[in-house]
DNA sequence: TCAAGTTGTCTATGATAATAGACAACTTGA
DNA sequence: TCAAGTTGTCTATTATCATAGACAACTTGA
């Protein structure tokens, strides 16, 4: 008996798209909450579970996130981050008006395999120094990485990225001037376990997977890494031209 | 088993939109017939009734008009009319790159009833020259309107208006070089029988109705009339400030 | 600790959306 | 006149949309 508009466009869809303007023109700030599921059905004249509908598929693209007992509160904005040959974290996290931190969680030995091996230009078997770090800006985690390097050029570097919290400052302890990224492959993978964890991210969200090796202004290989990004708090820009 | 987007617009407002774009760009010309149901179905990956909702939901705009067993074409483009305090049907339609004409459908003597006489400032039962025209653009019927005139002030008007077909030029003839409107009312309503039939109009179809009285320079009344325009052909332009 | 307020989940119901097939009614061109 | 192609109408089925109520699980602040 309610006798519908029926225009084509879903309720719960115009409550998102509402909601989202709302985030898009700063009437909801970046971690805010939300008001109650009750006060949006209201103001939309609408039932909760239509509400509940539109949070969801906000939640699924990463800009709300609900949290039981509490609220719904604006996730950050996703951190645009460019894709150049001069890659680097604290810059790019620094130039989006945040404060980026790199927070060691293991430092380790390792040996090379063979895809390691060859994108470090050393034999199979080559003694490692593996660095598990977190980064983040401000207090996001938004990536992983595991970092490869050479422990006979790079001796005691786990300690040293300990104490420095950046590549950049490790490599330049070491005489490092300046590298740039010699290639960069991106794939998409489900975190797992660990990783959600470490980047405080709930079980069954994507993550992007980007395997990078940096290279010294001779062209030697310097570092290699696999990074995982929560794809929720990232977007790559690749610049084209 | 389909696994649908879900994206909160049903498929055939989709479509809707789609042909729409098309008409609106000119991919579709006015007059012209549509692909059919069929056709458009499998281009658009959905079944005909789909399609047939979205050319309904057009149909209903007035954008398209189906023709049972010829095909779907597009409706003339809605004559847009602006209402200034200078109104001429005729100016109006040849500044859209249309050619206006004017059709008498009837012309007879009638009293005048309260209304009328204080619009024109006659008294109850002055007698009057009524004017039933349906005014075209090129050949498409815009609106029948039924114009009341003194008798005693434009003697024979029926006459002259088979002849001139245009009010501007009947007035003219009476020696009113000039004339503007003093007052308009809008409102709507289903098309009559007799209505439909003049504006080939379908059954049901909404009708603007506009009373309006123009005046002379001196502000003193030269005809009243009531005007039904098919809704779906034209749309009013109020021009604020 | 507790009450109030929040999100999460369950069941249930009716309306709408989308698909499918069949056939009627009509137009067009050969 | 006829065959092909068109829109119109009917029945039927499945999935999504939207509403409704109840209660669980959880957080927060007093």
């Amino acid at each position: 008996m309610s006798m519908q508009e029926s225009s084509g466009v879903a309720l719960w869809r115009q409550v998102a798209d509402g909601i989202e303007r709302g985030i898009a023109d700063g009437r909801f700030a970046a971690g805010e909450k939300l008001p109650g599921e009750m006060e949006i059905a209201e103001t939309y004249r609408v039932n909760r579970h239509t509400v509940r509908r539109a949070l969801a598929a906000l939640a699924e693209r990463g800009l709300v996130r609900a949290e039981r007992g509490s609220g719904t509160y604006v996730e950050a904005q996703r951190l645009a981050y460019p894709l150049r040959s001069r890659t680097r974290f604290s810059e790019i996290v620094g130039a989006g008006g945040h404060e980026p931190r790199g927070q060691l969680i293991e430092a380790s030995s390792d040996i090379a395999n063979r895809e390691i091996a060859r994108e470090l230009g050393l034999k199979i078997g080559a003694p490692l120094i593996r660095i598990e770090a977190v980064r983040l800006a401000d207090r996001t985690p938004i990536c992983v990485s595991t970092t490869w390097l050479s422990a006979e050029r790079f001796p005691d570097a786990g300690n040293v990225f300990a104490n420095v919290h950046s590549m950049t400052k490790l490599l330049g302890h070491y005489g490092v001037k300046d590298y740039h990224r010699a290639s960069t492959r991106i794939t998409a993978a489900i975190v797992d376990a660990t990783d959600a964890a470490r980047l405080d991210l709930p079980l069954g969200r994507p993550v992007l997977v980007v395997d990078a090796t940096d290279v010294d202004m001779l062209d030697q290989p310097l570092v290699t890494k696999r990074s995982r990004f929560a794809a929720e708090r990232v977007e790559f820009l690749v610049e084209n031209g």
